[in-house]
DNA sequence: TATGATTTTGAAAATCACTATCAAGATAGC
DNA sequence: GCTATCTTGATAGTGATTTTCAAAATCATA
């Protein structure tokens, strides 16, 4: 049971909304947890596709609203204007380093500059809340 | 003369380009220029309307196009998805500190953040590009 | 300061990503 | 199984931005 505790928090989720566990909303969850990318919403609707052919844009999109309220999906609004969305279950606060030439993702965080964040906040007498650094640079691969 | 240095900075960029200095568009740099603000370009559009009342859209949103190919402009892409633009010629690279309640925006930067934002990159074995950083909170008039 | 090649304009249509609508179908408590 | 309720896919509708295009403006040259 690769995902047993993913599927169980979207079940539960879906219980105290007093929501149903369609089919088809078992299969997004699934494929979704089986592709290790941050992907958009198009990707995700192709891959999809090839199983559930006559599948819909906006049962995607509702799926992946759901995904996100539960707590196993973050969506991510890149730079580039496109919106990408990432497993978030398993995985602690992070930030993102992106490769300019190949798209590539790595997750990253450093508690010394996540201490400094809030400080900053504070010094200008924010309450802090929450924050989103992108690093952009070229990944090894492709910098030779 | 207030905007003296930016409007030669356009008015070279045009000359370069083999583009026309037109009435618009000297016109959208002035108004843009006297808002101290982030704004979207459709704030743009209405504060440019009321001067010049037949102005479209699609001439905003060129303008605002080649003023971020001159550097006289940044485009900001928002968590919630809205655009905005900001002044860039005089300042230097920084961050945004952005409430949650009213939107105020403050620019922020912090060396030593910058410093370990470069640190992080390079252990990753990227070559450092650029960055963006976004702070949330609640300011300290909304707090109360 | 007229000419004419080239660019720019505003209006309207097109595009893009996403959301809402709705009738038909699926789910689940009884 | 029945039935209330929710979900679905198709389609239309958004809102922001871009493209298209014919008419108007710019500007180097005559």
């Amino acid at each position: 049971m690769p995902w047993e505790k993913e599927e169980k928090i979207f079940e539960e989720y879906l219980r105290t909304k007093n929501l149903k566990h369609s089919e088809q909303r078992k299969e997004i969850l699934y494929i979704f947890l089986n592709i290790d990318k941050h992907l958009t919403a198009n990707e995700l609707y192709r891959t999809v596709q090839r199983k559930y052919p006559t599948v819909g844009y906006a049962t995607i999109y509702r799926t992946l609203k759901l995904l996100c309220e539960c707590g196993l999906c973050r969506e991510l609004k890149l730079e580039d204007g496109t919106t990408r969305y990432e497993h978030l279950y398993g995985h602690q606060h992070h930030d993102h380093l992106i490769c300019t030439k190949c798209g590539r993702f790595i997750e990253v965080v450093d508690p010394e500059i996540e201490r400094l964040q809030e400080k900053l906040v504070k010094q200008h007498g924010f309450y802090p809340e929450r924050h989103r650094m992108e690093l952009y640079g070229v990944c090894k691969r492709c910098k030779k």
